[in-house]
DNA sequence: CTGAAAGCGCTAACAG
DNA sequence: CTGTTAGCGCTTTCAG
């Protein structure tokens, strides 16, 4: 077994006092440039290694963010996470990753999450959290929903403008020649699936239409699949559906190419939202609203950064759409 | 700020030592039935939590287990991660999240992550690696690579038998008719992609057969787009194609079909691994071996559990053969 | 600018 | 069975 190597051993080695140590590595606190030579060579030559656990325990504030998840199967989840997680890394922060399990409210997991004194969290499902956001901003935890929020709630929040989304698609359905329109979406009172549903809905307005057809269930291919078989079912004569994501676009189109026989986009164009990798592959090659992933991966770990509570508290990203084959 | 309450705190209120208290939350050491009742109503009352920083400092050791990840693009690799983190919570484990960049040696991370103390350490990517199970070794902390393997270093290894599931895509292909076959593969030295090519290969040889192509490339749907356009230039009479995971065979079958005009099964044949949640999608119906994942898991955790270094250090889990519609 | 000293919340001997 | 006593490795006053 290798023994660690303490601040005390390179205090030793460097001829100084253990404080001092502390003061170089932490970097705060004075300390003359030649000490502060003499201290980082003994650190570099005994293969020194800061204990964040021990430093946490001090101050009361670890590096680690909690990252939170769920509905894992579904492809968007992770490429954020993936996103996320490097960026973080990058900082030179660690990632505490929590699987909330179908069902699950994520009020359940705080306690558990804020014993490791995180210096954020980051929530990723749709999962149920009425309070997590208070008992954190209480607690000084910097709470921040990603790609979705929720409208009473304390934290913040970064996601992309599904209202904006929905209303380009309404718009691009239209001047592709689409009259009756339908919208399968998502878990129902999920920020994304309301606002795209509402923005989509909104912008069908100019032009005097209304979805003839709308269903909410859950953000998955299956679901997308069967709320296909039973809107043809009750409208055979539908000629576009804007989905609440890709996955369920996905189901929709292979819905409507192998067991209801349509082609799409000729008799039936289809949009999605996200862009996620399956939909530019050659067996969907999807019409969809692009995430600004990036842009929303900057702006959350600006919020972990900011000292005080700046920033508003939600900060919608506009989305770009992306066309693709399977609208005309 | 909620101040938070400790063992200190718990102890007042129920008339005991500190030291009592320690010993009946961490479950350790003697202590008479009464005053464990005692001090477990206390601490119920005023809500109090172990700080697994501070434990961790004293004794060396967290509850936390490092899971390494890489290519997250690969849909494998989410449905995976999301399995063992929900068995390791399940447990009472948390989950710290690496993620190597494209590239990155695993080795360099390791050290990062040593300092965290953890209980294990998985590897999920086919990286490179080639120190990291000996420096764990050498630190007494179980590494276990997981669905891969590297054939010097120390560690466990827990992964699907490809070898075998190789050699039943090569039976199944002969049973079906298919007589010119092709392997196309992922990243060529990474333990799955050996085994896999391996197996397809022995299980040609009692029928006299062997692949009249064979390339190695990534575990991406573009690559396996890619060579099919390349195989097909060179061998349009192939009938039948094993590839090295499901995202390369979905891109071989959108090649077939979308770029070559091929009908799969009909005019070819293929067969893909691991059974992600696209192959079951109906643009594809993806023949393909499946991974045992849950047993995979179980094994998994078994190494952390055991005290000493029992268990053997390869785990080859059978996989089975789940038959669709891109095999005839 | 630097060192001494006091803990952070917890576990682990060691006495009683 | 229970309390007392040392620290784990680190940050942070407080003197000097």
């Amino acid at each position: 077994m290798n023994k660690r190597v303490t601040q005390r051993d390179v205090a030793a080695l460097a001829n100084v006092s253990q404080a001092a140590v502390s003061r170089v590595v932490g970097n705060h606190g004075y300390v003359s440039e030649e000490v502060r030579k003499r201290i980082t060579d003994a650190a570099a030559s005994l293969g020194y290694r800061l204990d964040p656990m021990a430093r946490t325990l001090i101050t009361g504030r670890s590096n680690i963010i909690a990252v939170v998840v769920g509905n894992v199967v579904n492809p968007f989840f992770p490429v954020a996470l993936a996103a996320v997680t490097q960026a973080l890394q990058a900082q030179g922060r660690e990632v505490l990753l929590f699987n909330a399990a179908p069902g699950q409210d994520i009020d359940d997991l705080i306690p558990d999450v804020l014993r490791y004194k995180v210096a954020g969290i980051i929530v990723m499902t749709v999962a149920l959290c009425s309070q997590a956001a208070e008992i954190c901003a209480k607690a000084g935890v910097p709470f921040v929903f990603f790609h979705r929020y929720a409208l009473q709630g304390d934290g913040y929040a970064v996601a992309c403008d599904g209202a904006a989304g929905g209303r380009e698609a309404a718009e691009h359905l239209w001047s592709t020649g689409c009259r009756k329109l339908a919208y399968i979406g998502g878990n129902r009172d999920s920020s994304p699936n309301r606002d795209r549903a509402d923005g989509f809905i909104a912008g069908l307005k100019p032009f005097d239409l209304a979805p003839v057809y709308r269903a909410d269930g859950t953000f998955t291919y299956d679901w997308g699949f069967e709320a296909t078989m039973d809107l043809f079912d009750r409208h055979p004569d539908i000629d576009g559906i804007f989905c609440g994501d890709d996955a369920i676009a996905c189901g929709v189109v292979d819905a409507l190419r192998h067991e209801l026989g349509r082609q799409v986009p000729e008799d039936v164009s289809v949009i999605g939202f996200d862009d996620v990798p399956q939909a530019s592959w050659a067996a969907y090659r999807l019409t969809t609203v692009r995430q600004p992933l990036d842009e929303m991966i900057r702006q959350t770990l600006a919020l972990f950064d900011q000292p005080g509570d700046a920033g508003q508290r939600l900060n919608l990203l506009p989305g770009e759409l992306i066309t693709r084959a399977t609208t005309r």
